[in-house]
DNA sequence: TACAAAAAAGTAAACGTTTTCGTAAAAAGG
DNA sequence: CCTTTTTACGAAAACGTTTACTTTTTTGTA
């Protein structure tokens, strides 16, 4: 590796100036900068981001939190989330690297883990927001964004849940269902943020909700959803629709009313939730959730809270788009 | 941060000292390491990646390059192998970055990001493998692997493509079929490898392949496969069975026969590859790719090569399985 | 021409480690 | 009790940058 020094002896100038020559300031001449820059060119000069960030406490490198569980980067919905906000992030120079848990084979906590490689920020994308480890990370000093979830002192982006419901119950309203099921994930904020659009459109309807017809299931859970929804063809007086957790535990659903011999939407209505590609690719009935713009504007805010972290918290909102498809019939006429 | 200077005042020994015990070094007194491990948990020290990245030219980090194009991390298939990439590496202690072709906010080629950011080594998962920057990074003195394409001086590790189309083509013909159409995707090594399984399977068992059968689409593209489903449905003599390039693009080629009014398996039977999630749900009839494996062997390779720099390049096949699905009816009797 | 001001370049310390080499003290050997 | 070996620790340089400060050179002005 070609290093400012050697850079030095063939221009016949200091470290330094080959330094400020490189960094563009504005002590040196033109026409030195010019005579270095070619030098270093030639002699295939890269410099060195350890020493660099040595000095100067900067990395230009984003820790991402992105558990392993479930589907890991696999995840159909936030790895898009998290794709979005690597393409933000490099745009402007950034790179990113996985947070985890262990330093150089030993274990240690997520914060240590940083601290270690000095990330000028973290970005929270798909964890498990009780885990204490987490909250430390989040109520940390440093620079922090979360997605999906709020902490008191750190940024956060997240989808319109309520809206989201509100829109999903709306529409089947509009198509004649009033008996109309929710099979919901684990009671975290997203979930009842959803709850809340969800009684609040049956209310708007004037639907009085059959408490039979709200279960608790869990994300991206394709087993837990198939086996509430064998709870919901049980019941005596079956709703006509049935809202999933979202699009990929919606498969489970799916599954079930195939082995049950119900067509969908004729003899049942199913809505997910997300717009995921699978779900997209075949017509099903959703809430699309701008995962792209999620990405992007949780690069935004962190970087934002890196070149100023005396700025609060702030909690943005990205909105979604209900999508018409074809997993829900027009009843009752 | 609280640095080894601090401790070392606290403890009353050298920094020297005090860097030789936290790395378990012999020629330390068990007691002083105690005593100093003890002090340095106490005031919550945590090394400082950077600088020790200067001093050892070791980062335990790796380059990992993942094309945005495309589903970028979205993408079906390859997020698992990188995900199964990220669990083997974060397990021996390893963190993992991207690679992209930005330092600073300005334009650079992947190996200067690399030797910017002095990765241990990289893996090249997903790329386009003719770009001039790829391969230069590929025979470049950096130790790296890359997954499903070959290059000289380069570990690597592929599937067993031959065997897998060979696979197919045997199922198909149990089952009857002699009408068998390829489309494959575009001519790389992974098809070339494929079609040769394809052309070996059909003489294996007698049949003469119409050329009007095998067409080229691209890998990952719904469109195009729909494109090529409907030139082969027009055919006189239309084929029985499809095979497609990939799980993903074969929901293009169902779609197109489900508009046709053609059921499958009944009308045209469907075989994918891969074994991709939502093919698994949906009954596809498809080659299993060890994907999980896939990832895992290229950190090993990786790894290997990265503490042992003078071993020559690796190629290992890892192989897969075939999935029996609902897509291939029984025919011919 | 002389001198101040501005421009250009250099010096050296610092960032936080690791590691080689040196040395004092302790232990072992005779 | 003296010499040799071993053990435990420290001093200092080095990794490759950046940057505050100093020095030298050039330019401008009277």
């Amino acid at each position: 590796m070609v290093s400012m020094k050697e850079i030095a002896q063939k221009c016949g100038v200091s470290v330094a100036t080959v330094s400020k020559a490189l960094n563009d300031k504005d002590d040196i001449a033109e026409s030195t900068k010019e005579m270095i820059r070619k030098v270093a060119d030639e002699m295939g000069f890269m410099a060195n981001a350890s020493a660099r960030a040595l000095k100067t406490n900067r990395t230009y490198n984003i820790g991402v939190l992105f558990t392993n569980d479930d589907a890991g980067l696999a995840h159909d919905y936030f790895s898009i989330i998290l794709n979005s906000f690597k393409v933000a992030a490099e745009e402007e120079g950034y790179d990113i690297t996985f947070v985890n848990h262990k330093i150089a084979g030993r274990e240690s906590t997520y914060l240590k883990h940083c601290e270690y490689r000095n990330f000028d920020g973290v970005a929270i994308i798909l964890a498990d927001f009780k885990d204490p480890e987490i909250i430390e990370l989040a109520e940390s000093k440093l620079p922090a964004v979360c997605i999906d979830y709020e902490y008191y002192n750190c940024s956060s982006v997240v989808s319109d849940n309520t809206k989201g419901l509100l829109d999903i119950v709306r529409y089947a309203g509009s198509m004649g269902h009033r008996k109309i099921a929710y099979i919901h994930g684990e009671l975290t904020d997203v979930t009842k943020n959803r709850l809340m659009g969800f009684y609040d459109g049956c209310r708007e309807q004037g639907i009085t909700v059959d408490p039979s017809y709200v279960l608790q299931s869990n994300y991206h859970d394709i087993e837990q959803c198939s086996e509430c929804t064998r709870k919901l063809l049980q019941l005596e007086d079956r709703p006509t629709c049935i809202i999933c957790p979202d699009d990929y535990s919606a498969m489970g659903c799916l599954r079930v009313l195939a082995q049950e011999g119900l067509s969908v939407p004729e003899d049942m209505s199913v809505i997910g939730y997300d717009g995921i590609n699978m779900a997209m690719i075949n017509g099903m009935t959703t809430y699309m959730q701008d995962s792209i713009g999620l990405g992007r504007i949780a690069f935004r805010k962190l970087a934002d809270k890196i070149d100023h972290p005396e700025i609060p918290a702030e909690h943005s909102v990205v909105f979604g788009k209900f999508i018409v498809g074809r997993t829900v019939a027009k009843i009752g006429d």
